[in-house]
DNA sequence: GCCGTCCCGTCATCAAACTGTCAGGTTGGT
DNA sequence: ACCAACCTGACAGTTTGATGACGGGACGGC
């Protein structure tokens, strides 16, 4: 169990770390953002304590870089302040735990335990299926490096089909999720043709749309 | 996306509503537990926020009854006040997470694509003969790595078959399986075809369907 | 307010898949 | 050998889905 820990207050610091050390993990303090992120790069964490106001570059900015490269870590944010727009801030980059200074070291201890408990698999915030990735968090579609402009309908379908994968998704189901109220009232052919029009978009992606005749459809790598 | 908001504070309710339809979510808003309750039997929800206080059934009790039901839909509670008996009843009972009143909407939008991150964990029996595996939730049938495609009608009836292995199963269940309440008109050999192409389908698998003589179908591993 | 653009739902048409029936061959029991 | 049960390839009707085109409505820029 290796944990990096970046904390700029010296002090903190370094109560944290022999507080960590004592419970048996191996542990990497750094006091900014520059070498959090280097040693990010260099060695693999179980979990990462970041502290989100850091000389160099904010815990912030780490984490970002950090689930830009896809790396699933659970990561524990440390904040002064306690406003709304940071922990939303936190939790919209992928964080997944924050603590509000001054906090107890039992509560840090707790909380990481608690992470490092979790499966792996309930960390990746993002969809995926082939080279094609949906990013709930700004709701923009990625083919490989190249982003994919869909329509609201279309991207309402497209999240379903993908959080549904690899089952089939009936069509009674998609109209329901898009059109609500009125999913009654769905013409007989409107999901087929948006269904049509997500596959010209989503045409050179290592995905397809399978239909499942009778059934409705699905999506699968390929 | 589907979401479906109970709380009995309409002001609340309405403004909460509003807010989570802006964020392009499609949403269920009620105000009390029989509704939550009625509308969670009825429809498939991504996500589900529940008021701990409210008439008729508290949202303690709806979300008991929900995982009763198996649904791993995630929840969100929110609570008037933060004890620790409140949070520990509340997560005991299957909650996801919560949120203490008065909270923020940035917050709770936060907390809610959080849990829609979350891959489902449902996990459904396949049913398995030799090398071939039926997996229900996805409808797909496998031999070794390979997936094979069926129609409903051969699906259906290689279902049944697999769920009453290794007895035989007589036509007549078949017909009573495939066609329902028209079971009686069903031609003489229309089973006896569908079988032919079940089996041509089925030819590279180890698994074998075999002819009962005078009375139907069974099928085995080889 | 006017215009262009984008998006959506419907229609008509086309293509493909599925199903039931039949005819003729095969098998197995007696 | 005979008969009933069963197998299988072919075929045509029907259902289901795919796709291009069209018109209306919403939205934003001017």
């Amino acid at each position: 169990m290796r944990i990096l820990l970046a904390e700029d207050d010296e002090g903190l610091r370094s109560v944290v770390e022999r507080g960590l050390r004592e419970s048996g993990y191996v542990v990497d303090a750094v006091p900014d953002g520059d070498q959090a992120a280097a040693y990010l790069r260099l060695y693999d964490y179980s979990a990462v304590v970041l502290d989100w106001r850091m000389p160099k570059r904010s815990g912030l900015e780490v984490l970002i870089e950090l689930r830009a490269g896809r790396m699933p870590t659970p990561v524990l944010m440390l904040t002064a302040r306690d406003t709304t727009s940071d922990r939303v801030a936190g939790l919209d980059a992928g964080a997944d735990d924050y603590l509000v200074k001054p906090f107890d070291f039992p509560e840090l201890l707790a909380r990481i335990r608690a992470l490092l408990r979790r499966p792996p698999d309930a960390q990746q915030p993002r969809l995926v299926c082939g080279d094609l990735v949906f990013d709930p968090t700004t709701r923009t579609v990625t083919v490989g490096t190249t982003t994919i402009s869909l329509t609201t309908t279309e991207l309402s379908i497209l999240e379903l089909l993908l959080r549904r994968a690899p089952a089939a998704v009936g069509r009674r189901s998609i109209a329901v999720q898009v059109w609500d109220e009125e999913a009654d009232a769905v013409g007989s052919n409107t999901i087929d043709v948006h269904l049509a029009r997500l596959r010209a978009k989503l045409a050179g992606a290592q995905s397809r749309i399978e239909t499942v005749r009778g059934i409705g459809y699905r999506i699968v790598a390929t």
